[in-house]
DNA sequence: TAGATTGTTAATCGATTAACAATC
DNA sequence: TAGATTGTTAATCGATTAACAATC
């Protein structure tokens, strides 16, 4: 099935199975299958199946999957096989708090370039990065080929800082300001607000 | 129609529409339409309706939406309308970032107790919060009817945190810590993990 | 072999969209 | 009135699930 007729949906879904699969490796089990990893997930088993079908052949009838394998599967499927550069635009609490996260490793993403547009900021250290001026940022990431970014500035910044990525070739774009982005269609974005998802719970309440 | 009937997915984005609405309002618009809205947020206008229609009727033909008014309406229907109490649980660089966060105010949420286990955090300040000990998280958590967590722990104590938040009477739980929480049916889990978000986008590159 | 689980098909279920009467 | 937009219906589209032959 060609990657692009592949529903959203599905490729959702796939990080989750990834980070399952890695947990379950983690605990030293090498086999699982697709009921045990609905159960943990809370998705049926055939959902599983059906999704992993998309892509291949990936289990072993009356034994299920080999967690490794099937791991380094996923991986290549979404291109995380490999270490993505990451540019963090806005370094505030909370992208202090994303420069100095060690999840990203080992999962396909390095942070590689901090910026900021406040001069106090610029070339303070964090790890092993430098914090650089924004203004000097397309330049900067078009020479490093740098394809992923992360925006946590104030709302009011982040359409400016979203055009000037795009201008430097960011194709992939992880928003925390509370707005919504307006890209080409060429460009990928996605959302992190938490307070949207916590209004997603507190409807149920009461 | 019975709040129950309705699907998660409209719920889903009633908080998106609640935040574009809040937008349109701070630039001064007092009218807007499905159509606009749609526009701005990449969804169809009869989406946009039909979700709406759930709830009652909050236009006028041939007009569209009063922003103030449906702002009001869908903060009640979501029950944003008051002000969540928020435990925050884990105070690294992420806690310490969502406690300084603004953008809870106004929008149904405030962070009213901080909790590590770490002893060296435990007493310390962050804003007018004291840092409090985990170990005696349920009690005081009881007492102050708090009904809204979020996780910001490591993952290896998520699960821990997450028992002992329900225990407490916790009914909705934010979790930032990137693994599957296992709770009761009756309380409502979201996950938070930037990485999942980065691989579903670098699926579509290259 | 007996038991278990996959991959896939067909049926079911649910969500989205197009269209339009109603009406401001 | 003429133009615009809602709320709703029916049709379309797409996703999920149940079931099972294949087979390890």
């Amino acid at each position: 099935m060609a990657r692009s007729d592949i529903p959203d949906i599905v490729i959702g879904r796939l990080p989750i199975y990834l980070r399952a699969l890695t947990h379950l490796r983690q605990e030293g089990q090498e086999i699982t299958s697709s009921h045990e990893l609905g159960r943990q997930l809370g998705i049926s088993s055939a959902q599983i199946r059906k999704d992993l079908s998309h892509f291949g052949e990936f289990g072993k009838q009356g034994t299920g999957y080999n967690i490794a394998s099937l791991s380094a599967e996923l991986q290549r499927i979404l291109h995380v096989d490999r270490e993505w550069k990451v540019a963090l635009v806005g370094i505030g609490d909370l992208g202090r708090a994303l420069a100095n996260y060690g999840g990203f490793a080992h999962r396909g993403f390095r942070i590689t370039h901090l910026f900021d547009r406040d001069p106090n900021k610029i070339g303070q250290i964090i790890g092993n990065l430098e914090i650089l001026a924004v203004d000097g940022m397309r330049a900067v990431l078009r020479a490093d080929r740098v394809e992923v970014a992360m925006i946590t500035t104030p709302a009011g910044a982040a359409q400016a800082v979203a055009d000037e990525l795009v201008e430097a070739g960011v194709r992939a774009i992880l928003n925390y300001a509370p707005i919504a982005l307006s890209v080409p269609a060429s460009v990928r974005v996605q959302y992190i607000d938490p307070v949207l998802h916590l209004q997603r719970m507190v409807y149920y309440l009461e």
